[in-house]
DNA sequence: AACTATTTATAAGA
DNA sequence: TTCTTATAAATAGTT
């Protein structure tokens, strides 16, 4: 229609490929509306002009996109956002066998009376709270250690202070009694302190 | 066009609808075709006729209604696929924060390096690895003296049987050699399967 | 599905 | 983008 036939090939000229597409798009979308109404038709019309505009329309009788897009996946059988569902319903799969094996050696460990064992698997089990128990104790006297050490030079610490302290007091002495008296007073701040 | 105006409204006689749904539908994806070939637009187009069937055309840019969907989303920052995913993100979360503290909890259990153990919460795991650890002592005595049972169990009728053996064999030497050798015959099978 | 009178869409020009 | 208008295209009613 117009002053001239038209081939049916992309529109070379830019401000003629606007034009056109103005008028064709508006053409386009009164015609989707007069065939959703007149014959009762679910339609979505979606566009992206050449310069990424975008440009919808659906049929009065379809709420949103969204909306259809479920109809359209439900009656295509196809995988629009099925696949996502899939996708995530693997997931979740190996995720909770992950959990469930998790849970079940948890089961085990803790021996609950869920749990169906046989003596030769009860035996390794013991073994293994043994070694666990063992690795308990040694970590609890290494902390023990860790803090004593700590505890250690604490004192050592305050021991400085005190040689500091007792220097000058042995100091002052000189002065006041004569010197002797400070190694045996630091000899008996050790014994105190349970250090020889 | 055509002989005489149409009102725009559903049209009720349904063989007139059907009749105007396919000379609309295909003058509608013609009018699409031609859009998108001329004025170069990335252009989708689906619809449900009202007995339910589907057509769609998408533009020859378009690979499939996936692709353009996934571009439409990103175009209008709505959420046609994305809640999916944002669903799927929150389930992930929250199973992995549990499967950390499973994890958690078999580390502890296991003792192993990666650990930062205080000296108390040492003594606890102590108590309750002390706790599991007579738990399947009990276990296996229990295992064992379920074992046991369905020995003497077995033993029993094996018993049994060799009663039942034992009166036939009473019966025949009855009629052989006189009564007075089975009672003693008993006797010393008992002894052999150790019973008394 | 096909025909065709008539309406409608739109190409070219402003 | 929008209007105009000659003309091409679509289609309503009919067969």
């Amino acid at each position: 229609m117009g002053r001239g036939k038209t081939e049916i090939k992309r529109i070379e000229n830019p401000t003629q490929r606007q034009s056109t597409f103005y008028k064709r798009r508006d053409g386009l979308f009164k015609k989707a509306r007069e065939l959703s109404v007149l014959c009762d038709v679910d339609l979505l019309l979606l566009l992206f002009s050449s310069s990424g505009k975008i440009y919808e329309y659906h049929a009065p009788s379809v709420q949103n996109v969204k909306e259809f897009m479920q109809k359209y996946e439900a009656a295509t059988q196809t995988t629009i956002l099925r696949d996502f569902r899939m996708e995530r319903n693997a997931e979740r799969a190996k995720v909770e066998k992950l959990c469930e094996l998790m849970e079940k050696e948890l089961r085990v460990m803790t021996v609950d009376g869920r749990e169906n064992y046989t003596v030769p698997s009860l035996e390794v089990l013991e073994r293994n709270l043994e070694t666990a128990m063992e690795r308990v104790r040694k970590e609890i006297e290494h902390k023990i250690n860790e803090e004593m050490n700590y505890l250690e030079n604490m004192v050592r610490e305050k021991q400085e202070e005190g040689y500091g302290l007792c220097d000058k007091l042995s100091h002052v002495q000189t002065f006041n009694e004569i010197a002797g008296a400070s190694t045996s007073f630091n000899h008996t701040l050790d014994l105190k302190l349970g250090f020889n």
